[in-house]
RNA sequence: GCGCCCGUAGCUCAACAGGAUAGAGCAUCGGCCUUCUAAGCCGAGGGUUGCAGGUUCGAGCCCUGCCGGGCGCGCCA
């Protein structure tokens, strides 16, 4: 409804240009607010204050002028000037009722834009290291990951979710060693434990498995373990192998799957590393200093320049990255989105001057980051450290086990992702009205639960003749709930936009709570029966939002409870 | 020391591009089940938005400086 507003104001400031009431030159962004308080109406402009200055008039008088000049809208049932020179929009039953027909007519596309025209958008998350179980870090990373994906797809983006694994790196080889310390049958604690090995049970179990000769497989590859503890290249293949199986299940679990799953491993043998650390270098912006090749990132606003490759010859982790990030350009995304742990947040610099160095026509603020920050579990009171399963984290699958994974995904999904994020076990679990996912959820099982009743009372309702009814709803509360329900489509716009998909689960709780007062204090299953389908009407067009709003977190909408 | 993020009710968090009287939930206290699911509703108390300046018609939001917390600052990944 916004953008019909805006429209409306659109034709008055013309008309003001027009009488040379305002400079012809003024083009302001005509912005149409959500009112906080229903005595300001259903929608508010500050546009009389931001132009006040530039016509010389104060803002109440200007904002008379505007009003004056509106055109006549079949919208609009009132038009009010408040406070400082605010000027505010009463809906009219027309308006309201048209929103409540495009919930449902568009039905499970309500919400749903084509702004992203088909565009390509890559969005890289989780990429867990394959040394371990997946952490609740890598959970929110998961959730608020796979939520902006469903954001860009709802927005009309081609989407492409993507795992990156590093297994190249010496941390490989530190699982290899620890698996064959385990396959010997040393323990963590033993003297000989190799340094920076890895002390989780899970090291235990791995071995076992490898020993035992099991077949793992994961999405590209199968291993069998060789039963032999000397063969290291074999525990070294068997472990990833072994670990990223684990961490598919963990994420199958937790409702996310993945297009591609890019192995660091590949830029080596493909020799893209090499490509584009020669590209680099052709280009100037690399000098060799100590026996080591720097890359010049101070050219591109980093404090000091970096080492690409060791006195040793191997190349630091960010080289591969920025040949990774190339290969995402080369692949044709116009937009990329990695969202990684707040704690990797100094290679956001160096991956962008290095692609800045290649010279390739990148724009300089590619990749978009989005960084979450550390979460802390707690359960009774207390914060909890100890998996025995990897040894010094909380997993996620631990967390799935024991919560659940809607109130999981939810809980991680409706922070905001900057700042830190407490995790109350006891609270995620309790199912009771502690709990915000099931307030929801419950929400949508109401609805369902009335029409479940209507059809006992051997009652029906129907589309056409349920939307005429819409005009026998005159509460307060009923209008409200239609306005609010005009909101979703930009609340998922703002929050695909922004990557911020806590902005659904906040509008969903709303959504909810509206929802429950109404319920509590009017009967929808009344004898009258206009009044009857008009509050059907709404309810379904309530259950509709809320069914589309918890679908874009992945979270199950119960048709009972 | 430098960089990034955060600081809002006792606790966990919101506040849509800078808008009107800063909102929810939990916790506390008091009410509501012969009525469509009480996983719900209604009401009460609770705040100098860390501090101090600045920008402007207007600041939780923008700028500067402090204070406090987290993360990072490696020829580790």
């Amino acid at each position: 409804m916004k953008p019909q507003i805006a429209e409306l104001l659109s034709a008055a400031l013309d008309q003001l240009k027009h009488a040379a009431v305002l400079p012809a030159d003024v083009q302001p962004r005509i912005q149409v607010d959500n009112t906080r308080d229903k005595t300001h109406g259903d929608l508010a402009t500050n546009l009389a204050m931001m132009l006040a200055k530039p016509a010389g008039k104060n803002p109440r008088e200007l904002a008379q002028l505007l009003v004056d000049a509106l055109p006549r809208s079949s919208l609009v049932q009132k038009v009010e000037i408040a406070g400082p020179g605010f000027i505010n929009f009463y809906l009219s039953e027309e308006s309201t009722s048209s929103l409540v027909r495009a919930v449902l007519e568009a039905k499970d596309q309500y919400g749903r834009s084509n702004e992203g025209a088909g565009r390509k958008v890559q969005v890289e998350f989780v990429s867990a290291n394959p040394t371990g179980p997946l952490h609740i870090g890598h959970g929110r990373g998961a959730a608020v990951g796979d939520c902006m994906c469903r954001l860009l797809e709802a927005t009309g983006w081609d989407v492409t979710r993507e795992f990156y694994y590093n297994d190249a790196g010496q941390q490989i080889n530190n699982l290899a060693l620890s698996v064959q310390a385990r396959c010997k049958g040393l323990t963590p604690d033993d003297a000989s434990w190799p340094e920076d090995g890895y002390r989780g049970d899970y090291i235990k179990d791995l071995a076992e498995s490898f020993m035992r000769g099991d077949t793992v497989s994961s999405e590209d590859q199968s291993f069998t373990g060789t039963q032999d503890a000397d063969d290291l290249e074999g525990i070294r293949h068997f472990a990833v192998a072994y670990l990223r199986n684990e961490q598919d299940l963990d994420l199958k679990a937790f409702g996310v799957d993945f297009d591609v799953y890019f192995l660091e491993s590949s830029l080596y043998t493909d020799g893209k590393v090499e490509a584009a650390v020669e590209k680099l270098t052709a280009n100037g912006h690399t000098y060799e200093d100590g026996g080591a090749l720097w890359l010049r990132t101070t050219d591109f606003g980093d404090d000091k320049d970096r080492v690409m490759r060791k006195t040793d010859g191997g190349y630091t982790y960010f080289v591969p990255d920025v040949a990774y990030h190339l290969d995402k350009w080369q692949r044709g995304f116009v937009r990329v989105i990695n969202e990684q742990g707040a704690d990797h947040h100094s290679t956001i610099t160096r991956v962008r001057a290095g692609l800045q160095g290649l010279d390739v026509g990148i724009p300089q603020g590619w990749p978009d980051y989005v960084l979450h920050q550390m979460v802390t579990v707690m359960r009774g009171g207390e914060e909890v450290k100890i998996s025995k399963r990897a040894g010094s984290y909380v997993t996620l699958r631990d967390l799935i086990d024991e919560v659940g994974r809607d109130a999981t995904r939810y809980f991680l999904a409706a922070r905001k992702a900057d700042g830190q994020l407490t995790f109350d076990i006891d609270l995620a679990r309790s199912q009771s009205s502690d709990n915000p996912v099931y307030y929801i959820q419950y929400a949508h099982a109401r609805v369902c639960s009335i029409f479940r009743k209507l059809a006992e009372a051997g009652q029906t309702w129907e589309l056409e003749t349920g939307l005429d009814a819409l005009s026998a709803l005159t509460l307060d509360s009923e209008k409200e709930l239609m306005v609010k329900l005009g909101r979703y489509p930009e609340v998922v716009r703002n929050a695909a936009n922004n990557n911020e998909p806590h902005l659904v689960s906040n509008f969903l709780r709303e959504l909810a709570g509206d929802f429950h007062t109404w319920y509590n204090a009017e009967k929808t299953l009344v004898d009258e029966t206009d009044l009857r389908n008009g509050r059907l009407t709404l309810a379904e067009a309530i259950r509709q939002v809320l069914a589309n709003g918890l679908d874009l977190l992945g979270v199950s909408a119960p048709q009972e409870m």
